[in-house]
DNA sequence: CGGGGTTCCTGGCCGC
DNA sequence: TGCGGCCAGGAACCCC
């Protein structure tokens, strides 16, 4: 489940290989998921950037700037091959100048690509209404502390939104919270809470970063490797073990849909 | 416009 | 061994 970490091991390592690459033919899953995919083809790829969990691949094109955005959903993996692509879940794959494919397959299909005009993000209203990336100085614990207090949801729920900041997802989520000491149903932070779990996003982020993402299952970055940060885990996925800072056994419980593990002794409410 | 519920998907795993 | 049922969950979408 590729959250921020792990589609920006990503687009490290596409960045310096379609870089100025032109993009000749396309070909896409019959799905609307993946039917925008051929509208690449013309542009010629001036970078890769990120946004949260999206991928914005900056394409020049006569038509002007176009941007190819790709969202990995839950299983979704990118890759550039010599090889023509095929297989069982490809759901998009652009040939590139050099004789060269980037290819997109994704077993659940619940990633989705786009192309638009660069910067027009209406059709995606989750990208449009993105929070600030949590490594940017608009991310402070009082821009933190506000949105969450600004509404009656719980903490976590504030987090997976994508408008409070971008790129967390349920693992990071979670991880976040337990080091910040914070309680997932939370609905209201005090200051000092606002600045530790602000430092705690930016922290497990920027760890999970180094460690070339969190791989449970599907997760691959775009050299078909396995991260390594799922063994740095000291929450997520952990319930019924012992809490590393405590020693109680962590909880589990249903949150906005998600599972989630907290401690209830580090996370009082 | 915030918020709540629903839907999309399939492989892995569990229990019988 | 075979199989039905359940679970994982991000974001679009619909409705109030």
């Amino acid at each position: 489940m590729p959250e921020l970490p792990e589609v920006e091991t990503i687009r490290t390592q596409l960045d310096p290989l379609l870089r100025d690459v032109s993009i000749t033919d396309a070909w896409s899953f019959p799905s609307a998921k993946f039917s925008d995919a051929p509208l690449a083809v013309g542009g010629r790829v001036r970078e890769v950037r990120r946004r949260g969990k999206y991928l914005l691949f900056g394409l020049d094109h006569v038509s002007g700037p176009l941007e190819l955005v790709v969202h990995l959903g839950m299983t979704g993996r990118l890759a550039v091959t010599e090889q023509a692509p095929s297989g069982p879940h490809l759901r998009a794959h652009w040939s590139l100048e050099g004789a060269r494919h980037l290819r997109f397959d994704d077993v659940r299909r619940f990633g989705r690509v786009a192309v638009v005009a660069q910067g027009e993000h209406a059709a995606l209203p989750t990208l449009a209404a993105l929070g600030p990336e949590p490594f940017d100085a608009a991310f402070t614990p009082e821009h933190l502390r506000a949105a969450v207090n600004r509404s009656t949801r719980a903490v976590k729920t504030q987090l997976l939104s994508q408008r409070v900041v971008a790129g967390v997802g349920n693992i990071y989520a979670d991880e976040a919270l337990w080091r910040a000491g914070v309680h997932p149903a939370a609905r209201r932070l005090t200051r000092r809470q606002a600045l530790q779990l602000r430092d705690a996003i930016v922290d497990v982020l920027g760890e999970a970063i180094a460690h070339k993402g969190t791989t449970l299952r599907d997760y691959r970055d775009a050299a078909g490797e396995r991260g390594t940060n799922q063994f740095r885990l000291d929450c997520y996925g952990r319930h019924g073990e012992p809490c590393v800072r405590c020693g109680d056994p962590l909880r589990r419980r249903v949150i906005d849909a998600r599972t989630t593990t907290w401690c209830a002794r580090c996370q009082r409410r």
